[in-house]
Formats: C-alpha cells, sequence, structure tokens
DNA sequence: TATTGTTATACTCTATAACTATA
DNA sequence: TATAGTTATAGAGTATAACAATA
C-alpha cells in the first residue's frame, strides 16, 4: 500500500511575505529584504539554466575563465570569495565535463592556467542568453532606471 | 617544530572586487550584485552579534515569536521559508536556551503556541539594537533617500 | 618563508521522507 | 485525507588544515 505523496515546501520557492503575522523591524531591515530578493534572484537562475547542471558559482566560474583565458584557480577563487579548496573543486567540474583544460602556466610552475574549450565557450554563451533573459523577466516590474539605480546601490553596499 | 598558520580567505569576509581579471557581463547581473551585497550584509550582521551565537535565521524566529505570541513552527517557518524540520530545529534552539516555550494549543491539540521568556524578550532587544546600529554602519555611504529607495527596490525584486 | 595547487575532513544548513497524533 | 510536529538521514557547499612543489 503506497503512502501518499507530500510535497514539502521546496528550496526553489521565493520566501512569501506571509498574511497574517507581524513583521515587526524584519521589513526595515536590508538584510532581511536582501536575502529575500537573492533568493527570489536564485529561483528564476535556476529555472533559467534547467538541464544545465549550472549553479551561480559554476556559471560565474565559468565566465570569468572564459573572460581571463589562461587566469589561476586562486583568482577566480577570489572572484567568487571562496577559499582555494572550493575553487580547486570548481576546476575538476569544468575539466570533467569537457568545458574547460588546465595548461602549465610558463611563468610559474606552481600554477595553472585556465582555458575554456570551444564547449565551454559555447555552455557559457547559451547559460548568458538565458541567465540575462531570465533577470530581465524576473526585473520586469522594474523601469530600465529603476533597475539600473538598483545595481548602483548594491554596489556601493557590497563595497 | 610548529608549522607556521597560514590563514585561508575566511567565510567572514565581504567578497571582493578583484583587481585585474575581466568581469565580463557579471557587473551587469543583478543576481552577482545582490549576492556581494547580501555577504556584506550577513558580514555586518555578525560583526554586531558577536558573542550573542545567533545567526540571521535565528534571528529572524526570535524577532517573530517576540511580535507574534503564540505563533506555530510551521508559520515561524514559512516566514523564513524553510521546511517544518528546520522551524522545528529552531524552536528547538530557542527553548534550550531559554529564549522561548512552547505551549500548548488550546485550539489545536496537534499544535504548539511558541513564547519568548523575558530572557528572549531582552535578547531580541538588544539584537535588534545591534543590528539596526550595523546596518547603519554598513549603509552609512547612502543617503536615507537611497537606502528607503534600495528598500523598496529590493522588495519589488523578491515579489 | 610564502604561495599554488591539492586532498581529506568536518561542519552547517537544509530538504526529504517517514512516523504519530489530531483535525 | 490532511495537517502540526517530530525525528533520522542525506546532500550541497564551504572552511580548515595539512602536504608537496615551487617561488
Amino acid at each position: 500500500m503506497k503512502r501518499a505523496i507530500r510535497r514539502e515546501p521546496h528550496a526553489l520557492l521565493p520566501i512569501p511575505h506571509v498574511e497574517g503575522p507581524d513583521y515587526d523591524a524584519l521589513d526595515d531591515l536590508l538584510g532581511f529584504s536582501l536575502r529575500r530578493a537573492q533568493i527570489a534572484m536564485f529561483v528564476t537562475f535556476n529555472e533559467a539554466t534547467r538541464g544545465l547542471d549550472v549553479t551561480p558559482a559554476r556559471f560565474t566560474a565559468l565566465l570569468i575563465v572564459g573572460a581571463n583565458p589562461g587566469i589561476r584557480q586562486t583568482v577566480v577563487g577570489n572572484v567568487l570569495g571562496i577559499a582555494r579548496s572550493g575553487a580547486n573543486a570548481l576546476a575538476d567540474w569544468m575539466e570533467s565535463r569537457g568545458l574547460a583544460e588546465r595548461r602549465a602556466d610558463k611563468r610559474d610552475a606552481r600554477a595553472w592556467g585556465l582555458y575554456l574549450t570551444s564547449r565551454g565557450l559555447s555552455l557559457v554563451e547559451e547559460m548568458k542568453r538565458r541567465i540575462v533573459e531570465g533577470e530581465r523577466k524576473r526585473s520586469a516590474s522594474l523601469t530600465a532606471g529603476e533597475r539600473k539605480e538598483l545595481l548602483r546601490l548594491l554596489r556601493k553596499l557590497a563595497g
């Protein structure tokens, strides 16, 4: 006898603003709204890249390697704000999928340079198209000016 | 012979905008700047609440329970956007620290109502003071109008 | 001594799934 | 049959710490 399937709140859902409870100071805290907005955008990212086996960190890493051929893992890690071990795992992932190669750095025998393969280059272009389109839909309620202002304020806040 | 201590990039550091690499489309994507801004604010949160053994989720849960005495765990989970099992763990944490109590709900024998203790109430006030002050410092480069506009745009984006 | 890459390990957060008591 | 809470388990992502090779 099969048990009924019950769906839990899935991770890939935006955080709702629940009717009923008093949110107290929450709605005036940047931290809370930043988190809600970020998750909403994360949901959009996932929908846009469905089937591509990608995450924001993977996309960012591929994009950076594509724009900076020969870049070192450590620098990719710095851009992402993660430790070297994490950047290493990302490089392993890229190589295992045939999206990038490690080539010896001629100036420093300790280091590898990362280079996208043609497959990596076309994947990153496809992802970029989808993600830009996803962001366009998600921010459709914002005017072009508002979107630009939001970006400016976020960058200012990120310091 | 002791090995030299080497500091890895600590989690509690903002994501830097690295000099050198080409960021390509990254600086025009809301997702990327949202993440950088959110982490910067998370760092601020941690500095402001150092020693209080708190996380953003714990703070949010305490605040919501404080503002909504008798609220159910599931509703707290909905506000946070997490599954019931996670909300349950948060309630366990609150009780184990003497910050909240579960009391039987008279209208529904399946449910508990959550209530802050006096210790929980004073802690949440202390946290609120510190976090508001931390946000004030972090967003000092924004005018009051810019901060308000940022909040408005974030809420719009979060849907 | 410091840095690059690497590997192994541990921790945190969260979802998933199953279960119980009650609705 | 559905819902509130509970518990156990697993997975993703990341830091930490150590190490070899090179600077």
